[in-house]
DNA sequence: TGTTATTATTTCAAGTCAAAACTTTTTAAG
DNA sequence: CTTAAAAAGTTTTGACTTGAAATAATAACA
């Protein structure tokens, strides 16, 4: 027999995965852009901010998209120039920046949310009711394997040893 | 019963799939730079043009990796001044450019893409072998479904109607 | 009270990516 | 033959990304 241990088969379903995952993103950031004149990592901090009431430091942010903090301020810089979001320094510490949606970037980004979801709901719908679940649990399983190999990158909360 | 369409499944499921790719890229990328001092983007050139004996022309490799023409100029460019690939005027029509691998460059190809299927070949292990080709069906499902949408972004080749 | 360290954010350099404008060359029409 | 259209690449512009260095403010402590 040949590739007795697999090896071919799982490069080819990393080639595979890969492929699917850029097809859906390229849709997504395509639509972004046409229906909302925005971006995938415009519309994630969006998001990220949508879900707190009070708005998030930037360094909270950038934990919470796994993304570097300098990459953030650039995101936040354009965001801000749009209307969508605001800047407010902290007077108790002046270090630190509260940025958090407009009235404006709220209301957007509820139409936003609700077209991403319709998008996605288009996308994956072949997908048999049962093997949503299933493929959601192999990722689990699989991010848990590089997790535990230490392969993983959203470890930015120092852990105490 | 909530969510009778299933669409919050597939959302999560969407999150779940961006998150487990995006990791396993993150490591790809990782290991590529520590190990090979190179990127995923010209790993990518350089499969390419391993699996091409002659060599393939500018246009014929952007479209074989579905990215930009201007995107491929610069990856080339440094694969060249890496002394990795090489690029041969065409002379029987001079617009046209023949990129190649270099010995040196296939010579490293060959090593990196052991440590890649090595690397892939790790972090997909935990799957079961039953699973893997499963997910491999379900991907594949997937982009059916959008290329039948035309939501595909690989139909660069003009249909012919 | 002065360092010294830590924390929050921004800035910068280098690279990646897409889209559009542009140059050069080739092909097609008339 | 001359002009128009198409094709192959490159250049440019703008956005995103990381990692490192620079700023600034706060906390810790001897």
């Amino acid at each position: 027999m040949q590739d007795p241990s697999g090896a071919k088969k799982r490069l080819k379903l990393w080639l595979s995965m890969l492929r699917t995952t850029r097809n859906v993103e390229y849709v997504l950031r395509d639509r972004l852009k046409s229906e909302f004149d925005t971006t995938l990592p415009r519309f994630d901090v969006m998001a990220a901010l949508f879900r707190s009431d009070e708005g998030m430091s930037m360094t909270r942010l950038s934990e919470q998209l796994v993304v570097s903090n300098g990459n953030v301020t650039g995101i936040v810089d354009r965001l801000e120039q749009e209307g969508r979001v605001q800047r407010v320094t902290n007077e108790r510490d002046r270090r630190a920046t509260l940025v958090a949606l407009t009235d404006l970037g709220r209301a957007e980004f509820a139409k936003m949310a609700a077209a991403h979801q319709r998008w996605i709901d288009e996308m994956l719908t072949p997908l048999a009711a049962e093997d949503t679940g299933r493929m959601t649990d192999m990722f689990q399983v699989l991010r848990d394997g590089m997790q535990s190999s230490g392969m993983d990158r959203q470890r930015k909360t120092k852990s105490k040893d």
